[in-house]
DNA sequence: CTAAACTTTCAGTAATTACTGAAAGTTTAT
DNA sequence: ATAAACTTTCAGTAATTACTGAAAGTTTAG
């Protein structure tokens, strides 16, 4: 496999992959595109590359940017605005980790926690719903304590460590 | 709060968590009404209860039972079929993390070592591919090591040691 | 100030995904 | 066998989500 397919295989997996996690193809295709860029992109170059239109690529870029794992940039002398992913992959990680807790688990939370607290009739049923939400809500916030803490280690003796000891 | 408006919270709040990683919502709903139900439920009680088709709560169904966190259970003297989900919350995120990992994440790593193994070619765009998804196949790896391993632990030493390790 | 170069917005439309309901299929009791 | 009780399938349709392209907006250079 040379260049120009193996790039193209990147970018197509990383698009339906955010397609199975509720990201839309564009924004995962764009992003892909300029995370193996090795220099930034301008809108255009995105449009062509990806055969999609102004309006959608000015939209998605715009979500990557306040994702914060898309950065725009200026080229000296030049008019265009140019684009540029995040390039560390741990920064990334990392970034991405915090954005859904943020996002996703904080709020789920907050509900679970309202539910389970609801007063005990003495009903079975009742009974159940607070055990269930309950456990979920200790599932949660351990494995959201865990992801983000995890994330934000040096990645160096904790994971190393782990990895090890897991194996 | 009480019990219906907590039920009714609850069920919708995990259908539109669900909705946002991919997963319909008549999916989660189903899921989430099974979870906290003391009881089996019938067919008839899944589409009473959440107001849907027939059709949609059968197929639903099926895709829980694949997935593994609903089972058939069969009540004596019974003709009707009936529907549990598992109730172990631990069991619940241990089949949830090993279907995705089966379905998502290993895919994507055999994307990634495909990419990754292309020959240089001395160019700088090359190199750059290379060197990306490599660090992402790293990633992946290191990620899914960690979610399967942490998530078939008897949860006690090693998560809990975990938690106070890293608050 | 004006015009060129560029970006954003958004109404309309296309593509995708989910849902319904009725017909076909299956199982069980007699 | 057959009929009642129940489940599955799937063509058609509805709902949701994503995309386009052109008009409106913004910035910069002269």
């Amino acid at each position: 496999m040379e260049y120009t397919a193996a790039k193209e295989k990147f970018i197509n997996t990383w698009g339906s992959l955010g397609t199975l996690w509720g990201i839309n193809k564009a924004m995962a295709q764009i992003h892909a595109l300029l995370f193996i860029s090795p220099t930034p992109l301008s809108m255009e170059d995105v449009m062509e590359e990806l055969h999609i239109s102004r309006g959608n690529t000015s939209m998605n870029l715009r979500q990557l940017i306040e994702w914060g794992i898309v950065y725009k940039t200026s080229i000296a002398g030049e008019r265009k605005e140019y684009f540029t992913s995040e390039k560390d992959v741990q920064e990334l990680a990392r970034t991405i980790a915090k954005e859904r807790s943020r996002r996703e688990i904080q709020p789920t939370l907050k509900v679970l926690k309202e539910v389970c607290s609801i007063k005990d009739d003495g009903t079975e049923k009742t009974k159940e719903l607070i055990k269930k939400t309950k456990e979920l809500y200790d599932l949660a916030e351990t494995a959201d304590i865990m992801l983000n803490k995890i994330v934000n280690q040096e990645q160096n003796w904790l994971t190393k460590t782990l990895v090890k000891l897991l194996k």
